[in-house]
DNA sequence: ACACTTATGTAGCCTTGGCTACATACTACC
DNA sequence: GGTAGTATGTAGCCAAGGCTACATAAGTGT
């Protein structure tokens, strides 16, 4: 290929010709799907953290079969994230005993119930009907930035 | 439990006293985390569709080296959810030739293209810088409902 | 004390979507 | 036509997150 000045053309494609869409650079667009797939892999702790701490706040235990049946999956898959919690410093437990957070896991609660809360706000805020904006904030919410996380605040202040 | 009003308690806590924050209906609390899990489970096949249609559109092939390139992950990730994509009849291709979209796949990959440019702009609309738009509207698109979509665009339109 | 019921934990299976390493197929070029 | 380089495909690994089935622990009630 030596110098040749753009894409990948094994059979010799025009590549560039003018007048058509003009996909996104490659790497800006290489990015974005990784950014979508690390937030992807932080929604679940996200949302055990969320659940145990207003369990914990709700005045009672935060119990395996209790978070099994919020999150809808069986008490075992429960678990198993349970131990993934344990295992990134984010909850603890003894044997036979409630789940508590450790002070990352409540930080990390607070900031996704904050950010839960304002992007529920912000699509009440844009006409979505409350029942709706629940339900798509739940999966929607893990993919806020920090940038765009203000900006919704600065829009929801009016 | 025979007839025991509430919740879950093994040892006998007292349940719902008032004052406290009060969770979500358990129910509706697991059928938000269900949706948000099938949500999940769509995103990959419409990010390859809507890929795929615009390099097709854009005058080329959709060839897997390319979609994995533009993905960010190697190409035998790419190949692996394209053959996902073939086997639930959204894409099909020859052996090494490029990929084409059935028109099943080309329907999902119209509706998740006009989608991502809806949750774009709306985000433009609230006041979320363009670069962080196009960076969190990669994850959260796929989260957005109908109903959500006819709101941001009702939104838009003032 | 014992039985019953519920909660907890373990084992083992599946699918998805990442990866590397290797083999094969094109295409281009000399 | 042979070789180099790129693209494609295959094999096999891993972790996450689902599940069922089973075993154990802990309360509840008679
Ligand atoms: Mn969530
Ligand atoms: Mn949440
Ligand atoms: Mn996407
Ligand atoms: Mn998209």
């Amino acid at each position: 290929m030596s110098a040749n000045e753009a894409k990948s053309t094994r059979k010799g494609r025009p590549a560039e010709t003018i007048g058509e869409p003009a996909l996104p650079d490659e790497t800006e667009q290489a990015q974005r799907f990784e950014k979508a797939r690390s937030a992807q892999a932080r929604a679940v702790l996200e949302d055990y953290a969320e659940l145990i701490d207003d369990l914990l706040t709700s005045g009672g235990e935060a119990r395996p079969t209790d978070i099994a049946r919020r999150l809808g999956v069986s008490h075992p898959t429960a678990i198993k994230s349970i131990a993934r919690l344990k295992r990134e410093g984010l909850a603890a437990s003894e044997v036979n005993r409630g789940v508590f957070l450790t002070a990352a896991g409540h930080e990390l609660a607070a900031r996704a119930r904050a950010r839960h809360r304002v992007v529920v706000d912000l699509l009440v805020a844009v006409g979505v009907p409350r029942a709706c904006a629940e339900l798509d904030a739940e999966g929607m919410e893990h993919h806020v930035s920090d940038i765009a996380l203000a900006a919704f605040s600065r829009f929801l202040k009016r």
